[in-house]
DNA sequence: GTTGAGCGTT
């Protein structure tokens, strides 16, 4: 079948844009969420019946109606739950004030907030990029999506050469919801662009975006689920382990698209995967001090890194120690073992059943297929929770300001909640 | 064969 578009629009009486289609007549919904990102559906007004209708979805795959694609305009679906909630928050901060005037200034300002407040951009780490991309290669690149305001290749100090990432920062915050929500074909490799972890918002931290898909087959590719996951909902990101390992993890932009998969088996190119919530990846302090804190004993009951004002705040925080039933002697010690990961599971197992559970995880490291070697410092740290003396508070003393910059540092050094 | 890479000398 020869080149052929259909006429997309994001409401029925809006310029439509031409979205090509497929060889065999279909349209990929990745192709649709190309051009509206979010995008998880189609339907078009029957010109029999004038009502709304369904385009035919399977695995990503739209299916022209009956008649074929014709030359209707086709509007985009998005999924019912979608993040504009900050949107919706600031309006309410404006409001608060009970005065008559301020309701006229909420136009004004929340329309000036629209583009410069919730939706400022922020740079975004570009990974994966080969080695020779410049950052006049970036910016190049970058672009043909709207107007940048700076790019960056990491390279090594001394070498000069790049560390394979860089940063991209764009003028609208359109841009980089577009640049997010896809793939980067970059001199030759793909790459992802995401929100650097130091970006990362403060967030619930029970509300993973991230699902497990457990019983992946290796002919699924990345791009294929991404098409699939999109249905329903917008998805951020794709992993799947190299070497093949049968699972693999998709991230939605929205928590309640993963917790809605949560258990279900979907049928994926003919096979069963099971979907279920993405644990944890170990190896960030804070992400153990927030898991821990999820055991309601007396460790962090009152939700340990949570609040971030609580603990981190001031030395006269130190206050704090005697309502969660700590002292700086046992915080140094638990943070010590954190750097091990489930080092903190094992502290309280034994603080509660005094048996010693220490674990022990290796870190893996991937070299990248490129012909340079990459070289990620991961090491292997062995817990030794039993060590520590924990539950019996005799730790050799570890002063009380030492403690307390130590630990205030490293609380505030990553602010994603569940940062997976 | 069901739990993951890489993150910024400002």
């Amino acid at each position: 079948m020869a080149e052929m578009y259909i006429r997309v629009a994001e409401e029925e009486n809006e310029e439509p844009m031409e979205i090509p289609s497929e060889d065999d007549g279909t349209v990929l919904l990745s192709t649709v969420a190309a051009q509206f990102p979010g995008a998880c559906g189609l339907r078009y007004r029957s010109p029999v019946s004038q009502c709304m209708r369904g385009v035919r979805l399977v695995d990503g795959i739209l299916h022209a109606p009956e008649n074929g694609w014709g030359n209707l305009v086709y509007v985009v679906n998005y999924p019912k739950v979608h993040v504009h909630t900050l949107l919706n928050l600031s309006i309410q901060e404006t409001i608060l004030p009970d005065n008559k005037r301020k309701m006229d200034e909420i136009d004004a300002s929340s329309a000036t907030k629209i583009k410069r407040g919730d939706q400022k951009t922020s740079d975004l780490i570009v990974l994966g990029l080969p080695w020779k991309t410049s950052e006049q290669d970036l910016k190049d690149y970058f672009s043909t999506f709207g107007e940048v305001i700076m790019v960056q290749v990491k390279r090594d100090v001394k070498t000069g050469n790049s560390k394979g990432f860089g940063f991209v920062r764009f003028t609208e915050w359109e841009t980089q919801t577009k640049v997010m929500s896809q793939r980067h074909m970059i001199d030759g490799r793909w790459c992802d662009c995401k929100l650097p972890n130091s970006k990362q918002g403060p967030d619930e931290p029970m509300r993973s975006r991230k699902v497990f898909v457990g019983r992946c087959t290796e002919d699924m590719t990345a791009d294929e689920l991404r098409q699939f996951f999109m249905q329903y909902g917008e998805v951020t990101d794709v992993f799947i382990p190299k070497p093949f390992r049968a699972f693999s993890f998709v991230t939605f932009a929205d928590d309640q698209v993963a917790a809605s998969l949560c258990g279900e088996d979907l049928i994926i190119k003919g096979v069963s995967v099971h979907i279920s919530n993405a644990e944890p990846k170990h190896n960030n302090t804070r992400q153990m001090m927030e898991r821990a804190g999820r055991f309601g004993n007396g460790f962090g009951a009152q939700g340990f890194g949570g609040n971030r004002s609580a603990m981190g705040a001031s030395s006269s925080s130190m206050g704090n120690f005697g309502n969660f039933n700590l002292n700086p002697a046992m915080m140094a010690a638990a943070q010590a073992a954190l750097q091990s990961s489930w080092g903190m599971m094992g502290m309280l197992a034994q603080q509660n059943q005094s048996a010693a559970s220490g674990t022990n995880t290796s870190g893996t490291s991937t070299a990248r297929d490129q012909t340079q070697s990459y070289s990620s410092g991961n090491s292997n740290y062995s817990s030794s929770s039993a060590a520590l003396g924990w539950g019996s508070g005799s730790n050799s003393g570890t002063p009380g300001s030492g403690f307390n910059s130590s630990f205030g540092s490293s609380m505030e050094s990553k602010s994603s909640g569940w940062g997976m």
